[in-house]
RNA sequence: GGCGUGUUCGUCCAGUGGUCAGGACGUCGGAUUCUCACUCCGGAAACACGGGUUCGACUCCCGUACGCGCUGCCA
């Protein structure tokens, strides 16, 4: 304990391999992380795992950084930012952890092992054991002749790690102590007959050249950490690294079910909520919930309070269902809470996408969005919404049609002695305001006509905006304009 | 099977020996209202089970049940 005085700086790492887009567990993790670090002013070391060729893909990687980009989830080493510890693509490092293996192999930590799965098992069998047992450490002390013995039988060795032959035990950040007993973790393969170096051999030495200090991760990782802490124990006794890191497990984020949400599932793809029109700030907001809480009576809270209070020893243990609705709900928050411009801009590229305006407006199309988005934005939850709710101000009179299934609710016989009234004092306005389109409405319909408001408006309302639900009526049609507004309802009158 | 881990309203999170067990989403009812939404008010809704320890357990211990994860020369 000679060198108690330095505290390491915190150093955290996210390290996703880059197979299929990215995976919302995957994202909480690296929130956690990176507020992890961000609170105490640590550092986020981003590492790309892509050392299994068959899986990794160039688009997947790009799809990680849109990711991290998107959310404004930044990182101080890694891809594209450098930093002192490069490369920070796993594929690259192929020389360096050769060479751990090497010093590791002549310290004798990792050993020679020519045993078959087969030849495994039937010893198993034979020692009246479970086969699932896994390796039974045969090989450890094989002698120069057996090994002679094996080569010139055409075989060739993987390493494997010397486990230690004591319990391990760690403090794990969100569990506590836990133990695995001696014996109860086989020796792991590490470098393959080929000499290709595996994961559990390269992402703890990354993580140990890289002076990682935390480990956040799955709880699906849980059981690996004991050959982790073996393989840095190794490290440490050969002048790799001077410690182990902490460890800390995260709580599963499951689907539908209680099984962990798989990468297949849709639910899964972090671009199905931005596709959905989840802010950022909301769906991290949401991610965050997922296994902790910010204050008893408090749910809604911006990234940079997020990471101002996070405490990793309150995160839960507890699986985590991804619940849609709450999801939506917070979102739907923050989507009020927005400034009404940068709400506009944010649910520009929506309406681009479903056709409602082009990708470049006019300037008279932007005026009219302005002048909209304060009536729809306390009406969303979700950005993709807002499409729907003003389709009918930008939509060409020509190809305008109210909703089959919101006519049919409201555009029956019923409705003809409504919308008649409504042009006739419609019409007779000079003055095409919100209050002179109310009063008329008002004066009309529910005094002259002597209709319930609800089923006054009705009528009007799918004439004019297309659906039964829609932004406020007399602003809709202010802004719609008379001829527009009246142009529809002698339409609807027609088809009546 | 073995190892590990988990178990508070339908869901997520609080609660760390004495609370009418709290909040949020959802749900139900109501108010407001031109629809929807927002907002507001109110209701229903949980400590897996069994033993201990204790004057007293949701809180501590043990066990059971159930869930989940891992058990690869994938990552």
């Amino acid at each position: 304990m000679s060198n108690v005085s330095e505290t390491p700086e915190v150093r955290v790492r996210f390290c996703p391999s880059p197979t299929g887009t990215p995976h919302v567990g995957l994202i909480r993790t690296a929130l956690f992380n990176w507020a992890f670090a961000r609170h105490v002013g640590g550092k986020v070391v981003f590492r790309v795992e892509d050392t299994d060729a068959a899986r990794d893909s160039e688009e997947s990687y790009e799809s990680l950084l849109e990711a991290l980009r998107w959310l404004g989830l930044d990182w101080d080493e890694g891809p594209e930012v450098g930093g002192p510890h490069e490369p920070y693509r796993q594929s690259l490092r192929r020389s360096v952890h050769e060479d751990i293996a090497k010093r590791l192999f002549a310290a004798d930590e990792l050993y020679e092992s020519f045993s078959t799965n087969d030849e495994v098992e039937a010893r198993r069998r034979a020692a009246g054991q479970d086969p699932k047992l896994g390796y039974d450490n045969f090989d450890r002390d094989l002698t120069d002749e057996q090994k002679a013995a094996f080569r010139a039988d055409g075989r060739e060795p993987v390493l494997r790690l010397r486990m230690p032959d004591s319990d391990i035990t760690w403090t794990d950040l969100v569990r506590g102590e836990i133990t695995f007993k001696a014996g109860s973790t086989p020796d792991p393969v590490m470098v393959r007959a080929n000499g290709v170096p595996l994961y559990p051999f390269v992402n703890p030495v990354d993580d140990a050249l890289m002076g990682i200090t935390h480990v956040l991760r799955g709880e699906d990782l849980l059981p690996s950490t004991p050959r982790q802490i073996g393989l840095y124990q190794a490290l440490q006794r050969i002048g790799v690294t001077g410690f182990t890191p902490e460890f800390g497990h995260l709580p599963t984020v499951t689907g539908d079910g209680n099984k962990k949400l798989s990468k297949r599932d849709p639910q899964s793809n972090l671009f199905h909520y931005r596709d959905l029109g989840f802010l950022p700030e909301g769906l991290l907001n949401y991610l965050a919930l997922l296994g902790w809480s910010i204050a008893e009576d408090n749910d809604i809270f911006s990234v940079e309070e997020m990471y101002a209070a996070f405490d990793i020893a309150k995160v839960s243990s507890n699986p985590a269902r991804f619940d849609l609705k709450k999801a939506e709900a917070i979102n739907g928050t923050h989507l009020r809470a927005l400034p009404v411009e940068q709400f506009t801009s944010a649910a520009l590229p929506y309406l681009a996408a479903d056709g409602v305006l082009p990708a470049e407006p006019s300037a008279e199309q932007v005026a009219q969005l302005a002048a909209i988005a304060p009536l729809v934005q306390e009406r969303l939850a979700l950005l993709s919404e807002a499409s729907d709710m003003v389709r009918f101000l930008f939509a060409a009179e020509e190809s305008f049609t109210p909703e089959p299934a919101s006519a049919a609710k409201a555009l029956g016989p019923d409705a003809e002695p409504v919308l008649r009234a409504a042009i006739d004092s419609l019409q007779a306005l000079d003055e095409w305001t919100t209050e002179a389109i109310q009063d008329a409405l008002k004066t009309s319909l529910v005094d002259g006509l002597g209709l319930k408001p609800k089923k006054a408006f009705a009528p009007v309302r799918v004439a004019v905006t297309g659906r039964t639900v829609s932004p406020p009526l007399y602003e809709s049609m202010e802004l719609l304009g008379k001829d527009r507004s009246i142009g529809r309802l002698l339409r609807a009158l027609g088809a009546a």
